[in-house]
DNA sequence: TCGAATATGAGGGTCAACACCTATGTTTTA
DNA sequence: TAAAACATAGGTGTTGACCCTCATATTCGA
């Protein structure tokens, strides 16, 4: 089977080396390339690769803004982002996007072809050193633990409320909510606080922001 | 090259039956299974396999506290969750204690060895289907656009006071840091509200714990 | 069975956020 | 240059979160 490519790279000289090793596999088909993201959105609204190979940082438009624009025209093409960053944040970013392949231009050539070779077949790959980054990533992990077992203090009600207060419910309406006094409430939020060892001004409210994910 | 495996999962029929189906696969050698958490870990540590295939829920301990205690006491073995449940937040959950794979319990074949394949090789495999739920997401994303759009019409003085409201700090606490009136502040904060469109009480410390990453 | 934890409710107070208003000097822009 | 936007600052008032203490009924574990 055939796979149709297009390659968006501002470096010349990287852009066409890309290409060259690309050619080495047979099921492997360039049919455009481009030098800016403009460039790019426009030879993929326009043929409709399978593969879309897009660097981060280049003119006119950002690889993950042609992603998004992309999808958000109902392109088909799967992308596949190139890039010399390592930060979490535009990793996370491009995964809420919808790329389905994440490579590091530093990784070996086998590491992009195996990406590309998943990304055809429908598959999610991530570069093994972004993989890696995640995993280091454990110091978030450690808080979570120790959120968790304060968690664990708490009991039924006082989860019912803590929960509805993440869904930004004030005392009042947790309380028609509930069907209980709003005294009950505020006692509970107390008490919620005393076991999570939160203190401050709003310090619940603070809290359940941030972790109603893991609610 | 072989690959020593470990399978974990609580339903025999079911561990048998992949164990049969690996056992098509010439370069994976099958060297434990378990049918809780806590065998599955003991084995680990024992037979150092390259990869261990957990499911979520087991009895004694889950997939991922088996995976989360391994890591910890250091185990070079990786890690693939194969489950039959594709909440995003378990998902997420795997990823941050630093699995390799997640695969679904009713996905192909193919996909599950195609997983320890690109397991073992160090690699990180998605299963497509979570790809799939990954890419549904795209509801928040279009919040965060919206929301992004709305914080281009913020001054770089409010900017400068909504990262310090993120930062779990107070009008009076920011005055200080700014060497302003805590009034200057809270018209910061009103204004912010008001170009945000957020209203109700506590809005805007709510709004700042939810997009501390993004500012 | 007895004490501890829990769920419920109340009264008291403090403080910060926010909403609305005015005002003045500066900077940017049309 | 005139108008708009911005940063600064103040006033006044409402509301809700959080803190403290107290009280009662129920449930649950030792």
């Amino acid at each position: 089977m055939n796979h149709t490519l297009i390659i968006a790279d501002d470096h010349p000289v990287f852009r066409k080396g890309l290409i060259n090793i690309l050619k080495s596999e047979k099921s492997f088909q360039v049919i455009g390339e481009a030098a800016d993201g403009g460039e790019a959105l426009k030879i993929i609204m326009q043929h409709n690769p399978n593969v879309a190979i897009l660097d981060i940082d280049m003119p006119v438009l950002g690889g993950l803004e042609v992603c998004r624009k992309a999808l958000k025209l109902k392109s088909q093409t799967r992308f596949i982002i190139l890039t010399m960053f390592k930060e979490e944040d535009l990793f996370n970013e491009a995964m809420n996007i919808g790329v389905s392949g994440y490579v590091l231009k530093d990784n070996a050539v086998s590491d992009i072809i195996n990406c590309i070779y998943s990304v055809a077949q429908n598959d999610l790959y991530i570069s093994p050193d972004i993989k890696q980054y995640l995993t280091t990533r454990k110091g978030k992990q450690i808080i979570d633990e120790e959120i968790s077992k304060k968690l664990l203090k708490i009991t039924t009600s006082e989860l019912r409320i803590l929960k509805l207060v993440s869904e930004n419910k004030s005392s009042k309406e947790i309380a028609a909510l509930l069907f209980i006094s709003q005294k009950t409430v505020e006692n509970h939020r107390s008490n919620i606080c005393r076991k999570m060892e939160l203190e401050g001004n709003y310090a619940l409210i603070k809290f359940a922001a941030e972790c109603k994910n893991s609610l």
